[in-house]
Order: C-alpha cells, then structure tokens, then sequence
RNA sequence: GUCCCGAUCGUCUAGAGGCCUAGGACAUCGCCCUUUCACGGCGGUAACAGGGGUUCGAAUCCCCUUGGGGACGCCA
C-alpha cells in the first residue's frame, strides 16, 4: 500500500515550491491507489502560528490537493516522542547530553576556523562526567562512528554519506520537544509512511534519519527528493526572496487548475505534453521522469498556460470568479449586460481572470470617451454617418449582433465608409476605450439602451 | 571551509549508445489573417559547459576541470 505524506511546518503560507512538493507526493499516492497523509511540523514553537495552519490548508484546498487522513499535529503527539527517546536511551542507542548553547557555539566557531566541518563532537557520548547542577540536559541519538549510509533515491539514484560526516543529532530537547529528524523518523514510522517525497534540501538529513530507523529496528520508507524551485532570476525561491503564496495567485486571477498543470510540468515530463488535466497527470505521475536539478520559475509561461485555461473555462464560471473583483470595486453588475454574456465575449482575450475583469469593466462602468482620440475619429464625414446609425439602431427591436451589423453595414454603404471608420468611434463612445472586442459582438452585449444613450450624449446624435 | 547532488536553446524540457542534420513548449523575431487590441496560422534565431577516455559509433557510459544547487542548528 502506498503511502505518501506532505509535512510542512506552520510557518508561513504555502508557497510555490512547497506545493509542487504536495502536488508530487499527493499525485503519487492517487497513481498508485494509495493514501495521502497530511502532517503538521509545529514543533518549531516561536514560529509556528495557526494562522499558517489554516493558509495551508487553504492552499491545498485552493489547488484540489485533498488528503485522505490528518492533518495530524507532532505537538499532539510528545508523549509518543518521548517514549520512543526513552526505549533509545535504554538500548544505549542515545544519551543525555548536557552542553550549554553557549559551549556548542564556542566548539563550531573553532571547528570553522580550523576549516572543519561544523559538528558535535560527541563529549557526552560515553561521558562518566557528573551532569552539571542547574542543566537540563537534551537527549542525542548515537550516530555510529564508522561506515557509511546508502540509500538509493527514487529521483536521484544511489546517494552514499560516509558516518564519519555525520555528528550526535538533538533528538529530544530539553523541554521534551522532538526535533525536526528525530520527530520525522517517529511520525513516517506511525504513519506507516511507504514512500518519502520531499525536497532536495533534506536529501542531508536522510541518512540521520536511516540510522535511526536502523536504531530501532524497523523497515525503511523509500525516498525520493525532488528538486528546488529557482526564482526568475535563479536566485533560490525562499521565503525572503520571491517566494509567493498560492493563494496569491488566486488573487491575481490564476485558475487553480493552471496553476497545477504548470508546477507538474516544472521538473516532471511526460514526452512532450504541455497541457494536461489533473487526472491525465494521475495517470501519468511517475519519479523516474522528475527532474534532477532545479528549475527556474518562469512566470510568463505561467501565464501563457493560464491563458489556455481561461479560453476553456465556462461563461458561468468565469463570471463567478470576475464578481468579487467588480464588488471589491464597488462596480454595480447591475447597471450592464449580464456578466455571463460578457465572459464569453472577453475569456479568449484576457491571460487572467484580473484581465479579464479590465476587459470586462467598460460594460459596467460609464467610463468618459477619452477627448483625444475622440476628436481624431469623429470627423465631419463620420458625425452624420452616426447620426443615421443612431437612428438605424432606435428603430430595431431584437437587439443581437446580426440586426446590430445590418444596421451598421447599411450606413457603410450609403455613406461610402469602411468599417474601421465607424468602428473606432463607437469603440470609444460606447465603452471609452479603443481596444475592445470586435464591434459586432460587443454592440450587441453592450445593449440597445446604453449604445444609444452614450451616442446621444458623444455624438450629439 | 567540509560533505552531498546535479549540468541539453534565455527558460521549462524530450533524450535509456546508432531513430539526433538534437525534438516540443514559453519567450523572442518575421510573415499572414484582421475591424482596434487580442486570438489564431505559418516560418526563423537559439542548446548537448570544457577537456580527456571507453566504443565501429557518445547528448547518452567513465574520469578530471569549471560553473550551479543543497546541507553542515536544541529551524524545518
């Protein structure tokens, strides 16, 4: 039975690259029939806010990644910690150790400056030493001192860590709280986690964490470490730099869909396809096509992609996705055509949903004809060739696109004028604006009452 | 500094020794369409980091160099 679980810490929003993690390890599971565990990492206690809780949930949500069990919290879960860190120490497979933070600094600064690499040293380890007064002592897991680790990753391929480089890590810390390897190692175990999909940067951490599953004797998960996301500018996608919260995508008008079709396709492929479905990606997952270096977020293929979406999306949908916009501006839908009509008129034009609410706007908001250009269309061959339009228009009564050309195409021919010449000037009475969808259809949403009172009150018509 | 991991167009990538004159997509450039802005159609520019091997044959396997990412906390 696969297993799968995402298991970020509450510290922030979800951000790009932790869910294209979520979206790998929640993919996985759904390929393969299996279990998608949610876990929350908020054993980090001056950082950890509920408010991060609920915005990643919100994310997930946001993106359709559902798990089928949890979200399960490790600060629940101590006593379970503890008991296992106790059954450790018993078998003399860890030790307390009672160095003050101040003594471990003192050690690294001086291993850093002999050019070493950073480490315990292991003073407590088989130390007879009286423990201090007054110091409450963290328990450190036994690290054996020779050998080598090597486990073979399901993206990477075979990664070899020689013991020698690693040190007694923190497993419990003095107020009883799990650090990040050793509540990982318990949490995985619990969880009867089968298969460990997570970033790169713990591919470090891995083989801690194996030689405490071999400390207590029990199987190991698979892994597989999927790459780092780089920003735009190949600078690494972190919290301080560029990071942005998914949901901020929301805000910018992204489709969820477009958004997972496009963190799926950075660093995972399947031949040549470029646009595919949450369950054609289900059917197609697999880590051995994840990349194995990290990829630079592009954000105008981003938008390209949502593009695609947005010319598939239905009218309805669209609408109810473009009116919290119109009310946070205080637009009143009310006052135009209805906005159905309207997103089918501008969804193959705009990349975004926001786009498309700039699109859509001018049909709900009298927006002044812009003076300039006005004068520039309106010549003295055009102005009677509105007035007669005008009139053409008062007298029609099924109010569409067709009767709204034939009225138009009329005037063309008896005042010897091509389209553009009429088309421009209506553009900017009708909606203030001249970039708008062709005249035809855009007369015929905009409706009768409203193009003749802006031609009245323009054209003097 | 030490250790780990990778390296194909500007970017995301296809590539499992001969199918590669290296394919697709975004971006970019040009042309067409046209009723403005877009959409759309057609075409172009553009990459195997460098050097050594192995092999009849290397983008693909091995080694070195270089540049890149990651890790080295009582953070996760």
């Amino acid at each position: 039975m696969v297993r799968t679980r995402f298991a970020p810490s509450p510290t922030g929003y979800l951000h790009i690259g932790g869910a294209r993690t979520a979206l790998f390890s929640w993919a996985y599971a759904r390929r393969h029939g299996g279990k998608f565990v949610l876990r929350i990492e908020d054993t980090d206690l001056e950082r950890s806010t509920q408010a991060s809780v609920q915005a990643i949930l919100d994310g997930m949500r946001w993106l359709g990644l559902d798990w089928d069990e949890g979200p399960l919290h490790q600060m629940r879960r101590l006593d379970r910690y503890r008991e296992i860190a106790e059954r450790l120490l018993r078998d003399g497979k860890a030790y307390r150790c009672y160095c003050t933070r101040e003594e471990l600094e003192q050690m690294r600064a001086g291993q850093r400056a002999r050019g070493e690499k950073p480490r315990y040293d292991g003073r407590w380890r088989d130390s007879k030493k009286a423990p201090p007064a007054g110091v409450a002592p963290v328990i450190r897991f036994k690290n054996p001192l020779d050998g080598e680790v090597t486990f073979n990753d399901l993206v990477k391929g075979p990664i070899t860590i020689s013991n020698a480089e690693l040190d007694d890590l923190v497993l419990l810390r003095e107020d009883g709280v799990p650090t990040y390897n050793f509540g990982v190692v318990v949490d995985d175990l619990d969880m009867n986690i089968s298969h460990v999909i997570r970033g790169d940067d713990h591919v470090n951490n891995t083989p801690r964490q194996i030689n405490i599953f071999a400390a207590l004797g029990v199987e190991l998960p698979k892994f597989a470490h999927v790459p780092m996301i780089l920003g735009a500018d190949g600078e690494r996608l972190s919290k301080r730099h560029g990071a942005v919260s998914v949901m901020q995508y929301a805000e910018d008008g992204y489709l969820p869909e477009a958004l997972v079709n496009y963190l799926a396709r950075l660093g995972w492929s399947h031949g040549d396809e470029e646009i595919f479905s949450k369950s054609q990606l289900v059917e197609w997952f697999d880590l051995a096509h994840v990349s194995r270096s990290p990829a630079q977020f592009d954000p105008e293929k981003l938008r390209w992609l949502n593009h695609e979406y947005m010319k598939k999306v239905s009218d309805a949908r669209l609408a109810e996705l473009m009116k919290p916009h119109f009310e946070q501006q205080g637009v009143r839908l009310t006052d135009g055509p209805a906005l159905e009509m309207v997103s089918n008129l501008i969804k193959s034009r705009s990349a975004t949903v926001v786009a498309g609410v700039v699109a859509a706007e001018p049909f709900y908001r009298n927006a002044e004809a812009p003076a300039e250009e006005l004068r520039k269309t309106l010549t003295d061959q055009v102005r009677p060739a509105l007035a007669d339009l005008t009139k053409r228009f008062a007298s029609i009564d099924d109010w569409n696109e067709a009767s709204v050309m034939g009225a138009l195409n009329a005037v063309l021919k008896e005042r010897s004028l091509k389209l553009p010449q009429l088309a421009m000037p209506l553009r900017l009475i009708v909606l203030g604006r001249a970039e708008t969808p062709n005249i035809g259809p855009t007369l015929a949403v905009a409706g009768k009452k409203r193009v003749l009172e802006r031609l009245r009150r323009y054209a003097g018509a």
